[in-house]
RNA sequence: GGUCCGUUCGUCUAGGGGUUAGGACACGUCCCUUUCACGGAUGAAACACGGGUUCGAUUCCCGUACGGACUACCA
């Protein structure tokens, strides 16, 4: 196979949806793979549902996943421009070419005039059967389409799609589908605001640019015999892309496709990136502000719809990149399922070295105002990251590391404390200030020992001591983070731990 | 309604004419650990249905059901 090029063609109204950042992956594992040109095309030829932002935020959603394009808006290349709306004299040109090849035609049937006609007939198409009684360039005379194309009189242009024969499709991941022309309508190609619609667009640039491979969404194989009766009529068909047509991305639960609602409704990251609108209630968090890792999500991703066979789950992206193959998509949709998300997440941040982690902490420390070091930050990150699922839990669940324990689980407290602790407590705290070197398995074998001689269980002491450092029953080793957090931190707890058991006593008491 | 696409454990999926239908997430139990996790072990859990073809179909074919996408001067 030649080098093959392929597009990631998204259009900005709005944010990158997590299915569009698939559908890049995929194409980006393609091209990868075989060498190829992976290409970013911004396809805004819908002026009314243009959205301000949304191809920024395009681009550094892919930059965030790390599928950066060879070319395309903002990436240079020798085939721009890549933004649809620089390129509308590039689409008139073929349009109206495709009109004097006999392919496409002038319709001057007004929006309104179509709308009561549907409004009329329950099924009405815009075909080789209807437009014999329409306004076009097929049914008026020769000089009458004249005088209203030189009198500015708005008009489209319309694909004349031929009835009685079969458009074959060979779909890389459907195999053969087979379409009668006769079913087809005459599709718009270009507006009455001089703008291609996609279908033109689509076809126009892939052939420019050289594309090899359309890879995209589901929801558009019902459109592709129509994008093969336009390379036809082109005469590009000896060139034509090859297809295939990705499964599509299903809610978590109910029926349908993911939508951007879901984010809402469900509670969870839908889109990659957070995105700020002017209402509150259209501004949504994405899976980086959750706290995930990019290579999670890219691992996650790329099983939904796609699997090489065999037993492995994790991927990174040039593992990706050697496995991919599109025979391996899936046909069949697949359910956005965000607790396996979650899992990749975790996995990752497991198997993460305590430097980078420490990298995405400090942000997230520093917005609390923990002012910590670079060798802190490492400690934190290796003695959280084997029980955290996000980002942002190395400072939440971690909490006693960066500041003051805050709250003390008083159930267990009162289960533990005993009347008589107190001295108890008074000569671990002076053995624990005078212990040397402070080193969490010296400590730990010194303090048991030292609870042993007093007559005592570990389980006596050991959970209040916990308790005294975290405040809790969860986290790391009691002793990795007594030396985490210092001698002098450590003694200061313990001391505070006393109060707390004595307190704890009277509520019993009193109660 | 029409056109097209799809259907293996709850979920993501492997497999493919003869298998104890495999793995992962989630869930249950146990082990490790005087915390929480991690980790390990183990359990429950699937070929939508009906006809063919075949010695034999989950796998191939045809229907049915169910699901989905499309059906705009949106992409």
């Amino acid at each position: 196979m030649t080098r093959p090029r392929v597009r990631f063609a998204p259009s900005p109204t709005g944010a990158l949806h997590i299915g569009g950042v698939r559908t890049a992956l995929y194409n980006y594992l393609f091209a990868r793979q075989q060498g190829g040109t992976f290409i970013l095309r911004i396809e805004d030829t819908d002026q009314n549902r243009y959205v301000p932002g949304a191809e920024d935020y395009i681009i550094e959603s892919l930059r965030w996943v790390g599928l950066l394009p060879d070319e395309g808006v903002g990436f240079g290349g020798e085939c721009g421009p890549y933004r649809q709306s620089d390129r509308k004299e590039i689409y008139q040109k073929y349009a109206h070419e495709l009109v004097e090849r006999g392919h496409a035609y002038y319709a001057f049937d007004t929006p309104e005039a179509l709308e009561n006609r549907r409004q009329a007939e329950e099924n009405f198409t815009y075909n080789y059967l209807t437009r014999t009684g329409l306004s076009n360039s097929l049914t008026l005379p020769a000089e009458d389409v004249g005088t209203r194309l030189a009198g500015n009189e708005p008009f489209v242009i319309r694909l004349k799609v031929e009835p009685g024969h079969e458009v074959h499709i060979r779909d890389l991941i459907r195999g053969d589908v087979t379409f009668q022309s006769s079913e087809l309508d005459d599709k718009v190609l270009l507006k009455a605001d001089g703008m291609p619609t996609y279908h033109l667009a689509n076809i126009v640039d892939d052939h420019l640019m050289d594309i090899t491979h359309v890879i995209r969404g589901e929801e558009w194989l019902p459109s592709t015999a129509h994008h093969v009766l336009l390379y036809r009529g082109f005469g590009w068909e000896d060139t034509m892309p090859q297809f295939a047509h990705l499964p599509l991305i299903l809610k978590p639960v109910g029926n349908g496709k993911l939508s951007k609602r879901d984010g809402a409704k469900f509670g969870i990251p839908v889109f990659p990136l957070g995105w700020t609108a002017e209402k509150a209630e259209d501004s949504f968090t994405g899976f980086r502000e959750t706290g995930f890792l990019p290579e999670a999500v890219i691992n996650f991703l790329a099983l939904l719809g796609w699997h090489p066979g065999g037993d492995q789950e994790l991927f990174s992206i040039n593992d990706l990149v050697a496995a991919f193959s599109i025979e391996h998509i899936s046909k069949g949709g697949a359910r956005f399922d965000y607790e396996k998300a979650k899992w990749f997440n975790q996995k990752y941040i497991q198997a993460a070295d305590n430097a980078t982690l420490a990298t995405h902490i400090r942000p997230l420390a520093e917005a609390k105002s923990y002012r910590v070091s670079d060798e802190y930050l490492d400690c934190v990150a290796g003695l959280m990251k084997e029980r955290v699922t996000f980002l942002p839990d190395f400072v939440e669940q971690g909490d006693c590391l960066f500041g003051p324990v805050r709250e003390y689980d008083v159930e267990t407290l009162k289960k533990k404390w005993n009347p008589g602790f107190a001295p108890v407590f008074d000569d671990l705290t002076s053995f624990v200030a005078g212990f040397e070197p402070f080193q969490a398995a010296a400590l730990e074998e010194a303090v048991k020992n030292f609870i042993h001689d007093k007559g005592l269980k570990p389980g006596d002491i050991l959970p209040l001591l916990r308790i005294a450092l975290a405040g809790t029953m969860k986290g790391p080793a009691v002793f990795d983070m007594a030396a985490a957090l210092g001698k002098e931190e450590t003694v200061r707890r313990l001391i505070l731990l006393k109060e707390q058991g004595e307190k704890a006593l009277q509520n019993v008491v009193s109660a």
